[in-house]
DNA sequence: GATGAATGAGATTTCATTCAT
DNA sequence: AATGAATGAAATCTCATTCAT
């Protein structure tokens, strides 16, 4: 089975990239780590460096200054991590054959819902980049403009021409599918959600009343 | 017409308090401002002084320290503004007889897709608020807690009754429409929205679709 | 039987001086009884205002600033208080008749030991004030200058021409009874002082060890 | 000849410790140099740091706040400083002997009469501590405690066994012994005090006129 | 390169003092 | 005269950043 969690995958994908030191690494995972539990500007650098068991002065030896950090701790969750788990997601849910839509779209929930549980923390940190964080904004959007379309869009149209779903569009697809993915990340926040096989479940059901043609 | 911007109905909610003062209001107008623009961490004391044209002691003078100034921008935002919006949605949309489910829709998506266009910002402090910060997620839980349950369950009751409508949860009807919601907020963001009226009108289709009874 | 409590006797003498208003009395009375316990720096003009139950500007209306409140606060102790204790001492004990020394040096022990117990704020002030602040010191030298010579001296001359008490110079007796009382007092502020008629019997003992003539 | 300069030996203690380090010092030496001559409250921690030729930040990595700065520098003073100079005066002046009790009483008195003299202004600001700061009675009680009894009481009980001197309490010697020291403190506070030897020679006198037997 | 002590700009906070009402 | 809201200078304290070792 192949791993979901984004904190183990960045750390794969930090040793991977050669250019980094391993002093640079253990500030890295120590960034994404508090930087997620507490926010950017309420982390002080300090913090960061005894996260990390390196002294202070370390973490800008390597790093120009905290903005910069930010910086680095994204960009290997853009360039190697989520393009990972974008790629995983392709290989193991989205290009596999499934007998019909209902499994094909209950396969991605499960997929994508326990991808959400498992990487609660890293997944709060994007969101509040994004939304505080103009310049990431830009790179995230950079990231999946189109990421997904290639992959989506035959799949989709081949069940639309089956006559299995009705004819909406790629966009609309999304849209569906965002909301039902960011409605189970609030319930986690709020502690509202039950049990994750349910929720999978009902979310499913929600979205393939949507997709099923309507006679 | 009633009033749906948020600062507008934020600042005509301040008026109303009596035992705020002038400079009290001026500086939590200011404060909520700064903190939708920057983010609380990233404004200062001294910075709400000056939008609010007051010397930088006098923040303190009415507000303990910078956390009880933020406690202080949020409630009228739960107690006030953010009732009167509730009340205003069911006066105005939820109690009003509509023809039919898809113009009830249209109607609910219509009316909230232009408050969430007006209040761009102070809904990026909400929902940046409601990421970091856990007492004020407390606070808003609070708030929502059954808010709308019991105004919308029986119009969803009537359209379901009349066989207008399919037999999902109230939950489920909640978790699709929030989704709708946060797709929109997120298209804004993101600078992905087209003309606001296709979008309700897109909106609603999507609704409908899961809405609709399937025959 | 006549007032021996400071702060009482504080209230008397302003209440006599007509150029006072009641607000500026209720003022000084407030910033004797906080200075005292808690110093003049550690004393806010707005804490006094509040104990003194009057409006913050009030206080400056009658006192151009904070240190000349202080010295507002200290004048009345020298010019009213301080001198009434000085001459009832002298009306009520030194001007007594007393069958021998032991009973005088007792009877001015137990005079000024109740003194001390009854008015211990006021002296931890005054003291405070002579230690740290300058200008005060040279106030307390005036008042006390030759204050006392006159009075003592006629009364020790007497003793020591009976031959009751040894022939030690007037400024030898003020060092050992001024000891005596610094002595009682510091142990009033560690806590170290047994009951009041002991440390009366004791210490009389010892000055008088010192005054009777040795044989 | 030994170190009888608080501030000096408020150094030397200082460079044995160990643990500190000498910006620490500097500091310490500053603060008690400012605290001494202007108080706890008037001085401010920028001030400090411009005395110890230290940037304003590098007070706070040393020390928590100013309150704890306070503590660190009166720590050494009971814990270093004053033990030494007890310890001092039981090796050259308590543990000697003397061929008879006046010549014992004008060694303690001309001892601690240039102690007090070449220490004013630590003396001054550990008085006005005791008087102002609760917290630090509570460590000069514990330190004082019982400190002297053991080395005092011997010497004392050895010229009452010789008849040399009368049978009055420890407690009562340690009030006139304190009472002889504080009024000189008193004397050179007010610039009433004469030549030193002078004093001395008084103020033995005065002692011994308690010390000794009356026949 | 790595360290962590030292820096100093800037943030939060306090409070003596003023002034419109 | 009395008020207390408002002021702003200065204090305490934090923390991103630098630099000698």
């Amino acid at each position: 089975m192949t791993e979901q969690n984004l904190v183990t995958l960045y750390e794969k994908t930090l040793s991977e990239q050669e250019h980094l030191t391993e002093l640079q690494k253990s500030v890295l995972k120590a960034a994404l780590k508090l930087f997620s539990s507490q926010g950017f500007e309420a982390t002080s650098t300090s913090q960061i460096a005894r996260e990390a068991g390196v002294a202070s002065g370390s973490v800008y030896k390597q790093f120009k200054n905290k903005k910069e950090l930010l910086r680095a701790v994204l960009a290997p969750l853009f360039q190697g991590t989520l393009q990972t788990v974008v790629n995983e997601l392709a290989d193991e849910t989205l290009n596999k054959k499934y007998p019909s839509l209902d499994e094909f779209v209950q396969a991605v929930v499960r997929d994508r819902f326990y991808f959400i549980q498992e990487n609660f923390p890293a997944i709060q940190l994007l969101l509040s980049q994004i939304l505080t964080n103009e310049d990431f904004r830009g790179e995230v959007q950079v990231f999946f403009a189109q990421q997904f379309e290639h992959m989506l869009s035959p799949v989709l149209s081949q069940y639309q021409t089956n006559q299995e779903m009705n004819k909406i569009s790629y966009d609309n697809v999304v849209q569906l599918v965002f909301g039902t993915f960011i409605s189970y990340f609030g319930k986690l926040l709020f502690g509202l959600a039950g049990d994750v096989e349910k929720e999978i479940e009902e979310s499913s059901q929600l979205l393939l009343l949507a997709f099923r043609p309507q006679k």
